[in-house]
DNA sequence: CATACCGGGATCTGCCATCGCT
DNA sequence: AGCGATGGCAGATCCCGGTATG
């Protein structure tokens, strides 16, 4: 253990070194695995390592603590990285710091992503630049990789994702949209390039099969407006759309433009979560007399009243009724729902403060944003029944 | 000028199961 | 057997303001 842990900071000092003499690194080719396999080997032959469940390397986690990691997360997490002779803890930290990331960011990566320590200078420098033909500056991939790590390192093939990049340049999305789809749904690019492909003609498919012509324009559609959706299994999209189809009874070009439209984004919920959701929507709108032909109209209309949680929509409803709303103007105006139930109840109180009719002035007063529902406010104090 | 319509911005990871490779 | 890579899952809104319209 002794030597491997010489030659640990041999091993470190020699990648600090070369990585600091000869950046940017075009060309250093200090591939991990050809080194573990040396050092494999070699430690093989003392004759004292590398027996079957040998202990953790001490060396690392000693370093790893020195770095702030929580060491003990990240051998739960990723076992097998403390099991390895070799890693690339200091190439990484040098790395990160370099592109500006504070030393608890570097830690925090580690303890949640430890296989991040495996990746060499020249693969992370690699995998930078592919980042950085999309995302414009440094900060913005640090905030990426901050959040998740495991998005940047969890596949270990650049070139792999640089395919993948131009697989989705290649869809015609524009380059909003793609930088959009790195920042927010950065697993997008660590999927293969076969399933990115699967997927993106799957929803090509469903396009085709709805009668759709345009089955390219559907899915730019379809992926601008629901950045998760390639990081969602085809089954549970497939059994979604037909559920919706199903519940709704919708006819082809319905489902069509619910999903390319206003109803793409709620495509990914999983499959109970949206069978409940439907279920329990129908149920409390028909019990409050809501007829089925409006229920479907309110769902094709504002299909994210889907995504709201049976508890919260009924709370929602709740104190819009209790202050005299009638369904059928919720039921024109569903986006009142988007705001909190905390959000609309102290509005409510607002207007009943200055005598406001929701039954003569409508309800649209409620889908208005902080400022401008204070400035009508204070307008309607001013000038009160005019 | 006021309201209505509409789209967009923030955000979404961290864990487990499985598979193929060595 | 154990590893790394990869697929897949659960989780469950809220808010703002540009611009057309009147």
């Amino acid at each position: 253990m002794a030597a491997s842990k010489g030659l640990r900071v041999f091993l470190s000092l020699h990648r600090s070194l070369t990585f600091q003499s000869t950046f940017p690194l075009v060309s250093v080719q200090l591939s991990t695995n050809s080194l573990s396999t040396t050092f494999c080997c070699s430690a093989a032959e003392d004759g004292e390592s590398n027996r079957p469940a040998s202990p953790e390397n001490e060396s690392l986690v000693d370093s790893l603590s020195l770095m702030g990691v929580d060491t003990q997360m990240a051998q739960k997490r990723q076992p097998g990285v403390f099991r390895r002779v070799f890693t690339n803890e200091q190439g990484l930290a040098t790395f990160l710091h370099y592109k500006g990331a504070s030393c608890n960011t570097i830690a925090s990566v580690i303890s949640r992503y430890p296989r991040s320590i495996t990746r060499s200078i020249s693969h992370l420098d690699e995998r930078w630049t592919l980042w950085r033909k999309i995302i414009p500056t440094d900060a913005e991939i640090l905030s990426i990789l901050d959040r998740s790590p495991e998005s940047f390192f969890r596949s270990s093939d650049n070139e792999s994702l640089e395919k993948n990049m131009n697989f989705l340049i290649s869809l015609g999305l524009d380059t909003k949209d793609i930088h959009r789809l790195l920042t927010i749904a950065p697993r997008t690019f660590s999927n293969s390039l076969e399933l990115n492909k699967q997927r993106v003609e799957f929803l090509e498919g469903i396009c085709v099969e709805l009668g759709g012509k345009n089955p390219q324009q559907f899915v730019k559609n379809v992926i601008s407006k629901n950045l998760y959706i390639l990081i969602r299994s085809t089954k549970r999209v497939r059994m979604n759309i037909d559920h919706l189809r199903a519940s709704l009874k919708l006819n082809n070009s319905e489902l069509l433009s619910l999903l390319e439209g206003v109803g793409a984004e709620i495509l990914y919920l999983s499959n109970e979560y949206l069978k409940n959701s439907c279920s329990n929507l129908q149920q409390t709108f028909a019990l409050l007399g809501s007829q089925n032909a409006d229920i479907k109209k309110l769902i094709l209309k504002y299909p994210v009243i889907l995504k709201i949680s049976q508890d919260t929509l009924s709370s929602k409803l709740d104190c819009l009724l209790k202050a005299g709303i009638t369904m059928k103007q919720i039921i024109e105006k569903p986006k009142v729902l988007d705001y909190s139930t905390q959000n609309i109840t102290a509005k409510i109180n607002e207007l009943e403060k200055v005598g406001y009719d929701f039954q003569t002035k409508g309800i649209q007063i409620l889908d208005m944003s902080q400022k401008r529902f204070i400035a009508k406010i204070k307008r309607l104090g001013e000038s009160p029944e005019e």
